[in-house]
DNA sequence: ATTGCTTCCTGAGCGC
DNA sequence: TGCGCTCAGGAAGCAA
């Protein structure tokens, strides 16, 4: 479901509800969610929230850190009502004053993993450059682009070159850069690189200011939708703003939108 | 080392 | 109504 923007709405939202509450207890409602890497169960207070590519991660006082993956379909939903329950519900953090966090998540791919704050975190540290920060520059992609066979759309999508992209946002970036999903890394030109750049940092702040986007069931804390998907120009188009026929072809299994006619760089 | 194919699941939408 | 197919904001785990 949620790629970098999503990710950080959700917790933006969480910022103002959880900081400072205290855990009492974590339920899980389908095995395989929740995984402890502690015998310690009793985690104390949340202290922060923070994001490292598409993880949500919460530090409590008492020296521990709760890694959150939504993958497609994960949610977490702050509920003042203990007793209220949804439909796809796989893990629950209880608050000391009966408030809770449901993590829904239909597909179940989803996972929540409890470490002490000391841990290393193999998956985090494999992880690439945040793209809103001055590590994502020209330097940086060129060197990881450099001999690289596969297409630039899968590339975006490599967790351990830019952590974050996704589907929606790498096909939109790809567009407003005017390059062609299918090019190899290899072959991209300088200008081509910075432009990628360049519009990586714009689509991600232009859909951090709407809240996201919002294709099917994406919902921020407040079971809000984000706005973003009235901006999008390629992804999930019949028809580009020239005039023609966006094409969709399949790339590392999942679709590419893209125009074949504004897209030959 | 790099690339790509399959898999984990559930549900919506479509044609027949 | 229902069946069978394809599709879905992701990424680990293999195999070549």
């Amino acid at each position: 479901m949620p790629e970098l923007p999503e990710v950080q709405t959700v917790i933006n939202g969480l910022q103002e509800k959880v900081i400072g509450k205290n855990i009492v207890q974590i339920i899980e409602h389908r095995a395989g969610t929740l995984i402890w890497h502690t015998e310690e169960h009793d985690l104390g207070s949340i202290k922060a929230i923070s994001r490292r590519g598409k993880y949500i991660i919460f530090v409590t006082d008492k020296e521990y850190k709760i890694v959150i993956h939504l993958r497609m379909t994960g949610k977490l939903i702050f509920e003042k009502n203990y007793n209220f329950k949804t439909a796809h519900c796989r893990a629950e953090i209880i608050f000391s004053d009966a408030t809770k966090l449901l993590f829904n998540d239909i597909r179940t791919f989803g996972k929540i993993e409890i470490y002490k704050l000391k841990d290393r975190i193999k998956a985090l540290e494999e992880l690439g450059v945040e793209p809103l920060s001055e590590d994502l520059n020209l330097k940086y992609l060129k060197e990881k682009l450099k001999n690289k066979e596969a297409p630039i759309k899968n590339i975006l999508l490599d967790q351990r070159i830019i952590a974050g992209l996704g589907n929606i946002y790498a096909c939109e970036i790809l567009y407003r850069a005017g390059v062609k999903p299918q090019r190899k890394g290899k072959r991209l030109r300088n200008k081509d690189i910075e432009n990628l750049i360049n519009y990586t940092k714009e689509v991600l702040e232009e859909a951090l200011k709407h809240n996201g986007t919002t294709i099917s069931d994406y919902r921020n804390i407040d079971d809000k939708t984000g706005e973003f998907q009235k901006f999008l120009r390629v992804y999930g188009k019949e028809k580009c703003n020239c005039g023609n026929e966006i094409r969709r072809i399949k790339q590392a299994g999942r679709s590419t939108y893209y125009c074949p006619r504004c897209q030959k760089k």
